[in-house]
DNA sequence: CACGTACGTCTACATCTGTAAACTGTTGCG
DNA sequence: CGCAACAGTTTACAGATGTAGACGTACGTG
């Protein structure tokens, strides 16, 4: 590694005193897979793995043990935590969707689009993905952010 | 693979008659780093391995090999092809930046968004993320698929 | 109290990715 | 004409990912 390198680890202590929820901005990447039963972790929020396999067996067709080993793999990723009950456990995430989605979606934006949205958007137009629906809901939004 | 599989790889023949510069809209994923290489080519359409190593060696910090690896890779994935040049090869891209940044942004769209591009730019607006240049800019666009 | 059962962990393994060294064939130069 | 330089191809190898079976252990039950 002689220049740059993304993707890095910032293994510095931070001294800044937030040890709750971490809102972590570089943790380990989320698997694609891994991020399918994110999906359902939020939709659900404590869950048993049984849980989680149910929803992800019926879209996913994917079997137990795989499922357990994404979960393995999350906690190990700081992605979700458990708590026990009684003998099972309830998976519980700690990176919010919300987070997620804004990581994946910068990641996206600077890689593909200069980090500007104006030309994602455009993007979009050009390849007339937007319905009149969109155009009408964009709009609104720009008012609204106008109003701030 | 019992319920559905995303990319699916579709060996059969496809008897239509399209054999030029192939929209390819399934090719095998283009990992981070194979962009990278594409993001020259496409900068610099035909190139030699030279010219890229050049510009990825300044930015990535790469090894020749990695990007000769690199660049083999994306050839056995269909995304470039090779042109002789005399003794050396001229590379040029097969699939377009255009058709890549539609994949990688209806993928996006599609995984955390349910396909809407409204609330795509919601979120960023809700991130702050928007400039009152990006405003403009977007209010602008919005105009202009009016106009349509 | 022995056991099957339920649930989490460990092991497995093929493929993909990131990175790069080793190898090979060709060609220009001395 | 032989050899160094060059350019593409092979091989390498560790870590990530997709997928899942094997294993270990605690617990309720007969």
């Amino acid at each position: 590694m002689t220049t740059s390198n993304p993707r890095k680890r910032s293994t510095s202590a931070s001294p800044s005193p937030s040890p709750p929820k971490l809102t972590a901005a570089d943790l380990p990447p989320i698997s694609e897979s891994e991020a399918k039963v994110m999906d359902v972790l939020w939709q659900t929020q404590p869950a048993t793995a049984e849980q989680i396999f149910a929803q992800l067996q019926s879209s996913k067709g994917w079997h137990v043990s795989t499922v357990k080993t994404l979960l393995g793999r999350l906690v190990k990723k700081n992605a979700i935590a458990t708590e026990t009950d009684g003998r099972r456990f309830l998976y519980r995430s700690l990176l919010s969707r919300d987070v997620y989605v804004s990581l994946e979606s910068r990641s996206l934006l600077d890689r593909l689009f200069g980090g500007k949205v104006a030309p994602l958007v455009s993007h979009f137009a050009e390849q007339r993905k937007l319905s009149k629906r969109d155009i009408a809901e964009l709009r609104r939004l720009l008012d609204e952010l106008d109003h701030d």
